[in-house]
DNA sequence: ATCGTCTGTTACAGGAATGGTTACATATGA
DNA sequence: TCATATGTAACCATTCCTGTAACAGACGAT
C-alpha cells in the first residue's frame, strides 16, 4: 500500500495550519505517526516541486514556499508520484496478431482520458480547503 | 508495475474479436506475448465477476459471459483491482494533534470525489468500443 | 473406456517497491 | 563552539507482481 500522497497531503496541511513557523522533521513525524527520514524523504520531494522550503539549523524546519491557497491535490500528486502511472500499458503484446498489434494504441487514448478527468477532480482541492475543513472540525468540537 | 488492468482489458478485447469461439489460455498469451498461468489467473478473477465463462476440455477456452457492448473498463477495474484503492490513506495519524486527528476524515471525502470521477470515465467505455477500435485500424491498413 | 486437451489452483523463486531504521556530512542559530 | 535540524545514503524486512513448474479435475474425441 503507497500511502506517501496521502503523508505528503498531511505534511502541507500540517504546514498550512503552523501558519509560517517552521516544523520539523521529527513534529510532523509525530502527526502522522511515522519517523523523520521517511518525512524528510518526501519534504525532498516537496521542495523539488516547489512547494515546500527547508530553513536548516536550530530552530529550523519545513515551510510552505507559497500559500496553502495555491497548492492543490494534483499538485501534490505531480510532486509524489511523478512517473507513477495509474494504469500502466503491458509490455510489447504480440505484433503478429491483430489485436496485440493495435490494443496499446487504443487503449492509451481511453486511459489518458481517465486520468484527465481523475486530475481535473484532484485540482479542485487546495490545502488551504484541507485546513479549513479541520480547523472548522475542531472549533465545532 | 502492474499491468494485470491491461493485460485483463486486452484478454476481453481478444474474446471479443474471436466472436463467440473459445481461446485457450496459451492462444491468449501468445496474443498478449505472457504465460498461459498468468492468464488464467486473470481469467479466474474476470469469471468471479461474472464477465467471462470457461468450457473445460478438448478445444474449450474462455468466452466472454456477455455482449462485449455491456462490459465497461470500469467493470474490469472493479474485477481485477478489487480492494486495491488508488489513493489509500495513511493509518493511525496521531490522535493528539489537531491535524492527524482530522486529516483522514477530511481527506477520504476529496478522494471518493476524485475516484468517482475516475469510475465516471471508465464506464464510457466498453470492451465492444475497443474491438471497433481495432478492426477500423485493421481495415484500414 | 481411454487418451489428450485445457482449466483451475497451488507452490516457489526472482525482482521491484514500500517503509522502518541507522548513520553521517552539512548548514545554521544560539 | 555546540546543539539542532536537514539532506541523503545504506541496509533490512515485508509485500506485491510475474514467470515457471506441477498436478488434479473436467471434457471432447476416438
Amino acid at each position: 500500500m503507497n500511502t506517501r500522497f496521502a503523508v505528503a497531503t498531511h505534511i502541507l496541511t500540517f504546514l498550512q495550519s503552523q501558519e509560517g513557523s517552521p516544523a520539523s522533521s521529527e513534529l510532523i513525524a509525530s502527526s502522522v505517526n511515522t519517523n523523520p527520514t521517511l518525512i524528510r524523504r518526501l519534504l525532498s520531494q516537496l521542495a523539488k516541486a516547489g512547494l515546500t522550503t527547508a530553513q536548516m539549523g536550530s530552530g529550523g524546519g519545513a515551510l510552505l514556499a507559497r500559500p496553502g491557497t495555491s497548492i492543490t491535490l494534483l499538485d501534490v500528486h505531480r510532486a509524489i508520484d511523478e512517473g507513477h502511472v495509474i494504469f500502466p500499458l503491458h509490455q510489447q503484446p504480440n505484433p503478429q496478431c491483430p489485436v496485440g498489434r493495435n490494443i496499446n494504441k487504443v487503449l492509451h487514448g481511453r486511459i489518458a482520458a481517465v486520468e484527465q478527468a481523475m486530475e481535473r477532480e484532484l485540482a479542485r482541492t487546495t490545502i488551504a480547503d484541507l485546513a479549513t475543513d479541520i480547523s472548522a472540525i475542531n472549533s465545532a468540537a
